[in-house]
DNA sequence: TTGAAAGCGCTAACAT
DNA sequence: ATGTTAGCGCTTTCAA
């Protein structure tokens, strides 16, 4: 336990008093700054330890550094974010910085405004996770504050991206899928999926390389693409939709773990299961793994990427210049939501060639 | 999108030469305060619009408020604990403040770090969720800053606190466990849960309904506590053990969602299925209500407690003297991992009585 | 190695 | 209604 609640009025000056030394002498001794005798650093750290003396943020901010990294997320409810920030906190714990977080509001601007409030609360440098933001203004904003950007492929800018290969990862699910003998794949995207390939929205770069999947496997007349606004019950309900109708697809393939959930769900309530219907996600969520769900998924390594993204941003604001863009190769991991196809009766019977 | 990246360099100075005014007169019109005239206000805000003003926090923090309130919560990997932050987000949405969240890194001391870090930052308001850190430590906390805690069942404080009735919430679970006719009831309990009712740990009160839920219905020899550490897996493999005993339980009541799940797993994994084993948990996560797991639970209303508890601290911001302790009540919501006991071989056959 | 002093950008108290 | 001014607690030259 703390030894002491923090009073809040002790000051540096308080602390040099006491140790008999000069203001300076402290501020030297709570940086670990060069030029500290031995001796007067016993006296001015047991000063600070007698008067449980706090360093205080905000005058800090106004000269130099605040030890503070801001993590900007745009939401809690999808469990693939705090994994982000479990991998950041193991990456800053040992260092003197401290991780604050600021939520992107929903009900406000995808995630200028939350970068903001960590901006001018002079953080030494931002992780964010906005794949919608202007990449103009993130490169203005990298002028002022070191910036990691996570889940962004753009290559042309001011901050370091720490990124998944989204391509890779959504071709993995798709040669599983074929070679399961599935071919009528749905794809399931948010909205942020439409943005186009060039933004370099991961959901974008996923609905590309889907399409480029079933092109290549001669299945371009299949192509099929199913829009759903985030969340697990909108998912499920566009879903079942879906799954309603004479047609329905025997896959399908979802943006990310919380929409297939919901497409799972969505199965669950037409009466049908895996073996009618495979579901496959993205980001290999904890609960993925649950044998009432085992959802076959791809594993992005979030907590990696959380640390690697905190340990550019330390190197940045440790003083290197040029700009670094890491790529982290992801892994499918197979689980029973998918499974071949199988025959069915109807038009969908004379379709149902090529499968193993 | 926002108008323009910050550049970080324009000061309130510079937006009084700009608008032909006092830094004082900027200084009101931005905290909307008492005493100008709309012409300046005018004047004012089109200066700020035309340089891109952001006012810096850390001088506000120096002299006044910082408009900003400090969350700290135990774990992320936990969904519940991202209710409360978007119950919080929420009722802060439209107000001035500005949301900042401090994980608690597991690797140090429980929360006080987090907290410390948080205050050092000078916010003008403490959210926490720390059941474990010193009752005197946080009075004296509450004596610099606006404090409220969530999930303490304290009184006697001077901080405010939202907390479920965590033994109401318990005896709903009990009750209808043994309505549906089991007697076997294990608890499942983290560490904590044994810090003793006195302690005001939620799973410490929950594991004491449990044991006067048996009590009074005459199964006080029947009483069993298990502790699990937190997480599922940790969950999954004492349930494991659990069940592989000859003698195991007709049900299970977990001190919340997570051990549940590693419950249900592990259920799964010893080839059983909520027929024989019935699972309860204890927060109403989300994926509860998937048909894949389809969970009984207490649903806690965690959205609308770090709404209440942001609208604490706003009141406290604003001068309210007075500590208030705010109860929410819990409800069941039953789903299908408890159902009747099943009359087994051997000596459970002879137990099984009393069942519906 | 140590200390003195200037000043970061803002707010609050006080004048006008 | 508006302006002047004195710091808030630090860090950072610069001198000693």
């Amino acid at each position: 336990m703390a030894s002491r609640p923090p009073t809040g009025s002790v000051t540096i000056e308080d602390v040099a008093r006491e140790a008999g030394v000069s203001r300076a002498a402290v501020s030297k001794v709570i940086r670990n700054a060069y030029g500290v005798s031995p001796a007067m650093k016993a006296r001015v750290t047991e000063a600070i330890e007698k008067l449980g003396y706090r360093p205080s943020v905000s005058a800090r901010g106004m000269r130099g550094a605040t030890f503070t990294v801001g993590f900007e997320i745009p939401e809690l409810s999808n469990p693939f974010f705090p994994k982000l920030l479990e991998g950041a906190t193991a990456a800053l714990s040992d260092s003197p910085y401290q991780l604050i977080i600021a939520p992107a509001d929903p009900a406000h601007a995808e995630g200028y405004r939350a970068i903001q409030a960590l901006v001018d609360r002079k953080v030494d440098g931002v992780i964010a996770v906005s794949p919608m933001v202007d990449p103009a203004w993130l490169d203005a904003l990298a002028a002022t504050v070191p910036v990691v950007m996570i889940g962004r492929h753009d290559r042309l800018s001011a901050y370091d991206t720490v990124v998944s290969d989204d391509a890779a990862g959504a071709h993995l699910v798709m040669r599983h899928l074929l070679d399961l003998g599935h071919r009528d794949i749905v794809h399931l995207t948010p909205e942020s999926g439409l943005a186009g390939v060039g933004s370099g929205v991961p959901q974008a770069i996923r609905l590309a390389a889907y399409r480029e999947a079933m092109q290549e496997a001669g299945l371009g007349d299949r192509i099929r693409t199913v829009r759903a606004p985030n969340g697990e019950p909108e998912a499920r309900r566009v879903a079942l939709q879906l799954l309603a109708e004479p047609d329905r697809p025997t896959a399908v393939f979802a943006s990310h773990d919380e929409p297939a959930l919901g497409v799972l769900h969505a199965v669950a309530d037409a009466g049908l299961t895996p073996a009618e219907v495979s579901v496959a996600g993205y980001d290999d969520i904890q609960i993925a793994a649950h044998p009432g769900i085992s959802l076959t998924t791809v594993d992005q390594h979030g907590e990696a990427m959380g640390r690697l993204a905190a340990e550019l941003l330390l190197e940045r604001i440790a003083g290197r210049s040029e700009t670094r863009h890491e790529v982290v190769r992801p892994d499918l991991v197979v689980r029973t939501s998918t499974r071949p196809p199988r025959p069915r009766g109807g038009a969908a019977r004379l379709r149902a060639v090529g499968r193993t």
